[in-house]
DNA sequence: TTGTACGCGTTATCAG
DNA sequence: CTGATAACGCGTACAA
């Protein structure tokens, strides 16, 4: 049914080597002849096979972006704003991107010669090994998260200078009683944020316990209000509150409506990332801001320097962040 | 460098024909060749060649997901919950998910060969016409939008209704002076929910006049909000809005805070398709849902089925809506 | 049960 | 400048 390069050729009356040649642009046929093939493919809307022509150049011209498994990630604007960056960065190429969302269908994917490269989100599951991602020898980039000695570059946020800002944000407020919510301490992120925030506690002579830090079990923010409604009410005395991600500050400003605590009046917020539409919702939250978009795009860039066969000379490149002050945030009550 | 099928056979001592029948589980193969071949594969560690695979069944185990072009469409919860629904309906099946953004790219996408079949979200733009899309015999659904008479099946939410739903709850709160904020007119969406708009008003007696409907030009609410807060600035007589979708009420709520409003004491807001993070927000956005994550689950069966060659029987699928009562109505001030 | 050989659509190498 | 033809990795009739 789909007409082949053989059809074009034979049409044309010429060996298919010519056609090839004129689709590529090489050079080494009569201009003439160079004229009549591309009548001849325009007139039967000749396109070439994409997967043929891997199979001989030995490159597929897509990319895989593996996200980690679990529900309603695709929502979560913190991965979508990197996710927009990426395909920015894509588009000024030729390649398209490539995604799977089970982490078996993840690990076909990368191994089934399917991708020349791939933009790894975090790499932290059962399937997907660094030791099994380093055996098959694929270009690949980690983004957003980081990895103790990764073999691959990390394009990242400096996650816990954020953290570190944010707190000292709150205590140039007045804030003493800070509290801080993070993700699941499975991720590197939550330990950075908490290695950032405990520091900076210490750093400022403020008084932490774990009576202060709320760790939600799994990384979905609508399941987490609730229990995050339950810590605030047990924990009044807080009266400020950084979190890891700006996703968790929202639910945390739910969770505080949820228990008649009103933002910033009785607690203070900030987020973290500053994604897109933080400064959309009312109060606007206050956060610590770093160029998603630009990191999606970095990533794109080195993985394509890493399928150029270029040597990367900075194998890992951190994103400086930088407060926001917006309305989440206010001097505390009762000062 | 990577081990093909003819590496396997030769070091089984086999054919590659034994290779690929136990690869694919077809009979014919001694139970003890097939052991030692399963060995052997397990040893060098093989994976097939999609790609090559490919060219011989003429599949290529993965479907195009087409989103319109432009920026940080990726982050508009309206699509990103319906990727979250198509990506579950991909987990079911082997296919993998191809995105490109650029028209062009994606043009190309849908001509090379290089998917089995695709889901539109918007078929609207210069490249891909409909004819065009027509002409290269491709599985195709569309999601999310209208078509008129569409040669492909469409999944999207009931939005005229949606929209008189919302007008109505409005309406019953006690709201005479109701306007609309709407996306650009080049969507069959917008112009249906204006459509909605317009006969609900006409039933309930109501006044209306262009002066109660602003239309953003660009689909980026965050360039929209200052427009929208001088609309919502000149029309002070508006006690409530309708709008065709949740991120643009969120703009909405935006700008009605810039110029001094409170949502829902001095404006009552309504949004459309109920985002998850509608529900998170604060004040908490009264929308009319639907189920969208339902609506990319049911596209990706539609597909599947088409691409497995069978009938449709329904060729359009419509999600019906349902209002929900959140933080941001209530009963106009002065009544 | 097993192997041979051809074809899938394309590029690249070599002759002419 | 042009044309056979051999790969690329795999599936599958067909023959043995």
């Amino acid at each position: 049914m789909t007409v082949s390069i053989k059809d074009v050729a034979r049409i044309a009356g010429v060996s298919t080597a010519s056609v090839s040649r004129v689709l590529s642009g090489k050079p080494g046929v009569g201009a003439d002849t160079a004229e009549r093939i591309r009548k001849v493919i325009e007139e039967m809307d000749y396109r070439p096979n994409l997967g043929a022509r891997g199979l001989v150049k030995r490159t597929t011209g897509n990319i895989a972006v593996v996200v980690p498994r679990g529900s309603f990630i695709l929502n979560n604007p913190f991965f979508s704003t990197i996710l927009e960056g990426i395909a920015k960065g894509i588009d000024q190429t030729d390649y398209n991107m490539l995604m799977s969302f089970t982490s078996l269908q993840q690990k076909r994917l990368l191994e089934t010669q399917a991708v020349d490269g791939a933009i790894l989100f975090s790499p932290r599951n059962e399937e997907l090994s660094l030791e099994w991602l380093k055996s098959i020898g694929l270009p690949i980039v980690v983004v957003g998260s980081y990895l103790e000695n990764s073999p691959f570059p990390c394009v990242r946020p400096d996650d816990e200078d954020g953290i570190r800002q944010a707190v000292n944000a709150l205590y140039q407020l007045g804030h003493r009683n800070i509290g801080i919510i993070n993700g699941p301490m499975s991720s590197m992120h939550s330990i950075r944020c908490l290695n950032g925030y405990k520091s900076t506690m210490l750093e400022l002579g403020l008084d932490y316990s774990d009576g202060k830090v709320f760790e939600i079990d799994e990384f979905d923010v609508f399941k987490a209000t609730k229990a995050m409604a339950a810590f605030l009410n047990d924990h009044r005395k807080i009266t400020g509150v950084v979190c890891s991600s700006d996703y968790l500050a929202m639910g945390v400003m739910k969770a505080a409506t949820m228990i008649g605590l009103s933002v910033p009046e009785d607690l203070s917020v900030v987020g973290a990332d500053d994604v897109p539409i933080s400064d959309i919702i009312t109060p606007s939250l206050s956060s610590v801001h770093v160029d998603l978009v630009g990191i999606g795009r970095k990533a794109t860039s080195i993985l394509m320097d890493l399928i150029q066969g270029k040597q990367i000379r900075k194998r890992d490149v951190v994103f400086k962040m930088e407060y926001v002050n917006r309305a989440t945030t206010d001097v505390p009550k009762n000062s």
